[in-house]
RNA sequence: GCACUCGUAGCUCAGCUGGAUAGAGCACUUGCUUGCGGAGCAAGAGGUCGUGCGUUCGAAUCGCGCCGAGUGUACCA
């Protein structure tokens, strides 16, 4: 498409001396494989009839050894129709390289210590793994990073609530809670709640008072007070429950940075930037002003009693990402709810350091709401959190794998499936049944699309040769395959998965609908039959591993 | 109040840098069914693309107004 696209870009610029931005579009089959505008457009400028342009420019494309033939259809539509060594050339093609040799750092996932992960951070991890995987078949030199508090009062009401649980500060009462992680973290997470409980009871000045405290076991060090002793190590279960949360999803590990971390850096920055004028002091606070006229809010990031909120944590976290990796461009995957405040940190940051401008992207998804909430919180408990969303899912997949140990990848497909298959920004609407559903666009119809092409290739004594020639019921299946690389391109320029998606469905589609009418095996095609089948289950393969998905060989 | 996001078939969603009869899955109706894995295929029904103007040869797509849903709007993250 890339060649024809520049074929008429050169005619329209030699017989009109003009340059015009031609898009090439695949038409419904029956006008062609590729189709253009472009005498449309070039109308007006020209004073001519676009029917006059189109025969001019196909009188042209009809030369060129790639082109079958052209046709002029309605007002001046330029259809195309590709010879078959173009056609199954298209196949071949490999995806550009959009982001070669960029250095780019990409957050994403962003929970905070000591707290569980839930349905929104399932679908930003999954999510954020399948784009970062883009960037990375892109050609980026690509850094996953993750950011969330380990200092703050959700951790000192976790604390007070450990305090209780264990009866004192009695760090060594913790090598009985629990060995597993993410039962530790579960626990945790109860600690937390008991917490959350007594801050809106009696217990408020001291849990106020513990988060300074554990500010402190930062700043001086602390590893020796038995207090102390139960942060760090309940800290390090939140971390080794992250790892292992990502391991079960089979998603790539992040660089994670702790507020504790970033905190100081940003600080530093704003207490500089203060003395540039850059802040102002209003109310005992530290505040960026937001400029009205660009719907920028004003907010506060050093509040009075001096403690950093999290702009100034999230200016930390920037100024450390550019440190470690001085990234060429930086991408951020957050909830929608963080929009408009992003823009006001990254209006400051930009303001801090001019040299960022046009270096980030902030990315927002929606949340996820449960078609069938109801059913699931009465059976599963608490319907929203990512462990539970996965065993529920794999109970499903249970009653239709007999196999057990292909299940797994089937849970982690279907899951992985749900989420990528929507456009990025909206809230999305997980149904459990539909997931699992395998019949359909759904993650387990397409492995076990995988499965079923293998299956006919194994059962086949022919050896892949590739393709020569094209017949009539080759044609659409052909034109399909051939679509593969520009999907690519487009899902990685947009980093928008869901173009995989449905292209993978698609083809799907057009390789069943095709196997229904052409026997393979036995027939006196089966050789050359059998080089589509091969070149279909690669792209499938191909496409699904793109998703972070595996292609089992038998389901 | 202001800003941002969204409103497409009964349901869930694609399509949105303007183009040819608006697509898919689920659900529904009918047919194929002794099968190379039918977890499929074929056909059908279902849409004033929230609404009204406007720009254009041409609007689901761009602009403005209105209606409806959601989010954000200084010491939370």
């Amino acid at each position: 498409m890339e060649s024809i696209r520049v074929k008429v870009e050169t005619i329209v610029h030699e017989l009109f001396d003009m340059a015009a931005e031609v898009t090439i579009e695949r038409p419904d089959a029956q006008f062609g494989d590729a189709a253009t505008n472009v005498a449309l457009q070039l109308a007006k400028p020209l004073g001519k009839n676009p029917r006059e342009i189109a025969e001019a420019i196909a009188g042209r494309l009809r030369q060129s050894e790639d082109i079958g033939g052209v046709t002029i259809a309605g007002p001046g539509f330029i259809n195309i129709r590709l010879t078959d060594y173009a056609l199954i050339h298209q196949i071949y093609r490999r995806p550009q390289h959009l982001y070669d040799s960029k250095n780019i750092v990409f957050e994403y996932s962003c929970p905070n210590a000591f707290k569980e992960l839930h349905t929104g951070h399932l679908y930003q991890t999954i999510y954020g793994d399948i784009a970062a995987r883009l960037l990375l078949v892109g050609g980026a030199k690509l850094h996953r990073t993750s950011f969330g508090g380990d200092v703050g009062l959700h951790v000192a009401k976790c604390l007070w609530g450990m305090r209780q649980v264990l009866g004192g500060d009695e760090p060594g009462k913790l090598d009985d809670i629990a060995h597993d992680a993410f039962e530790r973290a579960r626990w945790i997470s109860e600690c937390y709640v008991r917490g959350a409980g007594a801050y809106e009871g009696n217990a408020k000045a001291e849990i106020d008072e513990l988060n300074k405290t554990i500010y402190g076991f930062h700043d001086k060090s602390d590893h020796a007070s038995s207090l102390a002793q139960i942060y760090w190590t309940t800290r390090q279960w939140s971390f080794d429950y992250f790892e292992a949360f990502y391991k079960l999803i089979d998603v790539e590990p992040m660089r994670y940075y702790p507020e504790s971390e970033t905190a100081p850096t940003g600080l530093k920055v704003v207490r500089e930037q203060l003395q540039q004028g850059k802040l102002k002091e209003s109310d005992g606070a530290v505040v960026y002003e937001g400029d009205e006229s660009k719907h920028l809010h004003t907010r506060v990031f050093i509040t009075g009693q001096g403690l950093p909120t999290y702009e100034t944590k999230d200016i930390g976290v920037i100024w450390l990402e550019k440190r470690d990796y001085d990234f060429d461009h930086r991408y951020l995957l957050t909830g929608n709810d963080q929009k408009e405040y992003m823009r006001v940190v990254f209006a400051a940051a930009m303001d801090f350091r001019p040299e960022l401008a046009g270096t980030m992207t902030h990315m927002t998804n929606g949340t996820v709401r449960f078609a069938d909430g109801k059913k699931m919180s009465s059976r599963m408990g608490n319907v929203s959190r990512a462990a539970d969303v996965i065993e529920a899912i794999r109970e499903k997949v249970a009653a239709i794998v007999a196999d057990e140990s292909m299940r797994e990848s089937v849970v982690l497909g279907a899951v992985k499936y749900a989420f990528a298959k929507y456009r990025l920004g909206g809230d999305i609407n997980f149904d459990l049944d539909e997931t699992v559903n395998l019949q359909g666009n759904s993650g387990p119809y397409l492995q076990y699309a995988h499965a079923r092409a293998r299956s006919i290739l194994s059962k086949s004594g022919e050896s892949f040769v590739k393709p020569q020639e094209i017949y009539d019921e080759d044609r659409m299946l052909v034109r399909k395959l051939g679509e593969y690389s520009e999907t690519v391109e487009t899902a990685m320029h947009e980093l928008a998965p869901h173009h995989i998606c449905n292209y993978l469905f698609e083809l799907a589609q057009e390789f069943n609908r095709y196997y229904e009418k052409n026997r393979v095996i036995g027939d006196e095609k089966e050789a050359h039959r059998i080089s589509l089948v091969a070149l279909y289950a690669d792209i499938l393969k191909a496409g699904l591993m793109l998703l972070g998905i595996q292609a089992p060989e038998k389901m």
